[in-house]
This record gives structure tokens, C-alpha cells and sequence, in this order.
DNA sequence: TGGCTTCCTTGATCCATGTCAAAGAATTGA
DNA sequence: TCAATTCTTTGACATGGATCAAGGAAGCCA
């Protein structure tokens, strides 16, 4: 991301990437000039934590650019990732002063931070905010049910393929390729996330990655970057029903 | 539940079991005796179906009394739990018209309905509901982030152990039981159903409820009474930190 | 250029949980 | 009271994924 792109949105709420996803995405003007007269933006480095489970958390954020990941670790170091922050996505809770999970930036990240009390007090002013915050809480409520379908009963193999597809898939709406005709991304994680993601350990993660290689689901050149021949065949995979539901 | 209670609370909003834990649990006296004019009651039977996957979703509801479950099943039979609704939680998702999931009452299930359209609008003019559903919802989302937690990274004893925990704390916030002493309770579900709550088969349930039971950790009379003779000693097996917040 | 460091792959082996099978216990209905 | 049914337990065995171990590849900095 270039730095006048940067600096416009910065300044200019209309001109920011995650406009119309984000929380404020139903605002109306005036309510946008109240949000750019409260947010500040806070960036974080590749790998880097942004807070520990048990810390203060003193402020909200939406996610401009990047991928934040929300995970649990137990005492032993078992460590399970729970959420998966990606631009317009949310962080941090109405009424919660204490964050519950480690949150990590992924990739180089970016948020637009509010003060905790000052954003309490916007979601009983605000309608347009509470309201956009409860639609796209249920959605993650879907992503997580989603999800535990796939922790409790998919094999390592159909896990793997569930999570390309994912990725694929919002790629695809990112980007605008036609998802029936093969296309090519790059894994935005390490294999131990993805094995964080998908309750496996690393080993049986680059086993079936290179699994799904030898049978020609997805093709890989270095580590990272896929080219799917066939969607098609890559959901089948998955152990999902045929149709899965728009590519959204 | 006495028919008179019944009958009681279902004329009068003000009586009902669920008042301030609920959807409603913010609505005035105004606000509620709009409810009143909108709501119907559903009765169902333990084992049968509310609603099957991809049905039509004429009504949101809030669960009065009894126990119903959220599940997905894929296209081979494997099934997994992914909510369990209690008293005063809320089934259904204004905007949405089709069920997503399986909708099962595990037990005798009475619950509190309103048409999805009059509710949708009652969700823009009355802040005090769409409030209380957010707070509602997020709740919802760290208990299955916690859920996926287990599903992922915990053993079938862990999982077991965790489950009776959940239930034992439910059951001593309902029944003001001093948890920190032996108490004793039903477990709500069968094998299958903790082993589809679990990721588990019911065999491997069965096999470590046997051996939570050999190892003191529970006593059992018949299959679903449970007496837990020291709380903490069930916690150490949960593999939860130590101090996994308070019993509610 | 070369040597860290991080990330990834692959092999050998182990074991927790799944699968298949049989039978016991509790519940229901005739 | 006696099937029939549903729920549960237990045993024997199979296997998918974990664990332990070694080394390869790519990126980074001196």
C-alpha cells in the first residue's frame, strides 16, 4: 500500500478500502466526520503480537489492511486458532476490558483503533454502528460454526482443502477471477498456522499439502504460491455439500 | 413446569421464566406489552425436530424451558454440535429466512416465537432489543471459540471432563448449589448427543466416562446421574487453566 | 560469499481414537 | 409379563494423525 493512499484515507474516511464492510459502513456523512475526528490508526509488523490473552484493552479496531489471527493457548502450549481477522473485520468487544485471546498480526498489519469508552458510547447513539456490529457478529458466529464442523469431524486431508478453498475463495472475490477457471494466490500463513488453524501439527499439515499436490488438486511453486486447475475438484475435497454457497 | 405457571406467563411477559435473561431482557413496560401482542408459543417434544436444515424460517424464538441443539451433518452422516440452546437464548437471525442449520429439542423444549418480518422491524425501533441481542450474540461467540478450543486441541478424556464442567456449572447457577461442594446432577443427553457436542464416536465417550469414573473423578448411578465428589479435581482434568473464571 | 535462522519436508514409529461386533441394561408397549 | 426397542458398555482390532528425528531450501545479514 503506497504512502499517499495511506495518508488519504487517513485523513478522509470516504476514501478508506474498508468503507463500505467495515462497522461504520452504514454511516452517513455527519457520523463519519464524528468516527475521523475519534479514530487513530496503529500498525504492526508481520509476526508481530498485537495483545496478549489477559492484557488491558483499551481501544476497538477495525482492520484496514492485513490479516490478524485470534487464538487460545493452553497451559501445555496446545494452541488453537479461534479467529481469523481480515480487512473490514473487527477487534475487541463492546463492554470488555480485558482481551481473551492472543491476537497476532499475520501479515504487516493496519487498524483503525477507538477508544474503548468513547465507542461504547457511539454503539447506544448510534444505530447505524450497533446495528452493522450485530449483522456482522452473527456472521462470524456462522464462520465459527462452520468451522467446528470442520474441527470435530473432518479428516486432516479435507481440512487442508477446506482451508485452500477458503482462502481461494476470497481471493477470488478480492481480486474478481473467475473462480471456475484455475487461478493462482498466495498462502497469506505459515504452515504452523495453518496448522494452528485447523487443530493439526505442522508435520501432518506439509504431508497433506504435498498430498493434495501428488494427486494434482493444486499445484505449488515455492512454499507459498498455489494454482488451483479445478475448483471443482478442490471442493470435492472438502467433504462439503456440492454447493457450499456463493464464493463469498 | 405446572400448567398454571403456563398459562401464567404465557399471558403475561412479566411472569415468564426467562424475563431477564432473554431478547427482552431490556424491554419496558411498553416495549413488552408490544411483545405480548406478537408472541405465540411452540411446544416440542424431547428427541423431535424444530427445524431441519434449509427449511423455511417463518419465526425467530427464544427457548423458555428445555434444551435444543444446533447441528450440521455432512453428506456421508458425520454430524457434529454446533450450538446448544438454553433457557433464554435465542434461535434464529433476523435477515435470514432459511435454517441453516439442524434444530433438534434434546429435551422437553417450550419456546417463545415471533414472526420473523414484525420482529426484523421491532429489531430498527427498539434499541433495547437489538442491544441486548448483540450482547447475546457476542456471548455466543466466545462460547463457540471456547467450543472450538476443546474441539481442536483437547483429548476425549479432556472433552468429557470439560462437558461435565459446563453442565455442572449450569446446573449449579440454576440450583444455587455451592459448587465448591459434592453435588449431583442428570446429565441432559444421550452418548450420541455428547458425541456429537464432543467430535467424539459414542463408543470412545462411553469408554472415558467408564474411565472418569474408575479414576474417582465422578460417581455414577444408572447412566445419566452424576455426582461430582470434588469440583476442582474435575477442573484438573478439563486441561482449562486453573482458574477458568467464575461458574456462571 | 557464507553462515545463521526460519520454514518446510520426509521418514520411522507409536498410540489415541475410530471401527466393527456382541451383548447387557433400561424403557416401552402389547 | 414378555417382547421389542433404544441406549449403553465392553472387547478386539485397525488406522489416521501425532511424535520424534533428520535434513533440505530459502531468506537475511555480516
Amino acid at each position: 500500500m503506497s504512502t499517499e493512499t495511506l495518508l488519504s484515507f487517513e485523513k478522509d474516511c470516504s476514501e478508506c478500502p474498508i468503507r463500505h464492510r467495515a462497522v461504520c459502513a452504514r454511516c452517513e456523512t455527519d457520523e463519519l466526520e464524528l468516527l475521523e475526528s475519534m479514530k487513530f490508526y496503529r500498525h504492526f509488523k508481520a509476526g508481530s503480537t498485537v495483545l496478549w490473552s489477559g492484557d488491558e484493552m483499551p481501544f476497538v479496531a477495525s482492520v484496514v489492511a492485513g490479516i490478524a489471527t485470534l487464538s487460545q493457548t493452553m497451559e501445555d502450549g496446545r494452541r488453537q486458532m479461534v479467529g481469523l481477522l481480515l480487512p473490514s473485520d473487527f477487534l475487541g468487544r463492546p463492554g470488555r476490558a480485558i482481551a481473551p485471546y492472543d491476537v497476532t498480526a499475520t501479515t504487516d498489519l493496519t487498524i483503525c483503533c477507538f477508544k474503548k469508552k468513547p465507542f461504547e458510547e457511539l454503539i447506544v447513539s448510534t444505530p447505524h454502528i450497533s446495528q452493522r456490529l450485530l449483522e456482522m457478529t452473527l456472521d462470524e458466529l456462522d464462520a465459527a460454526r462452520e468451522w467446528m464442523l470442520l474441527l470435530g469431524r473432518k479428516t486432516a486431508r479435507e481440512k487442508i482443502a477446506s482451508l485452500i478453498a477458503i482462502i481461494a475463495r476470497r481471493d477470488a472475490a478480492l481480486n474478481r477471477h473467475d473462480h471456475r477457471n484455475a487461478f493462482t494466490f498466495d498462502l497469506p500463513m505459515t504452515r504452523e498456522a495453518m496448522a494452528d488453524y485447523l487443530g493439526l501439527t505442522l508435520e501432518t499439515v506439509s504431508r497433506q499439502v504435498s498430498a493434495l499436490k501428488k494427486d494434482g488438486v493444486i499445484e505449488l511453486s515455492g512454499k507459498r504460491h498455489i494454482t488451483i486447475p479445478d475448483f471443482d475438484r478442490l471442493m470435492d475435497e472438502t467433504g462439503d455439500d456440492a454447493d457450499g454457497g456463493p464464493l463469498v
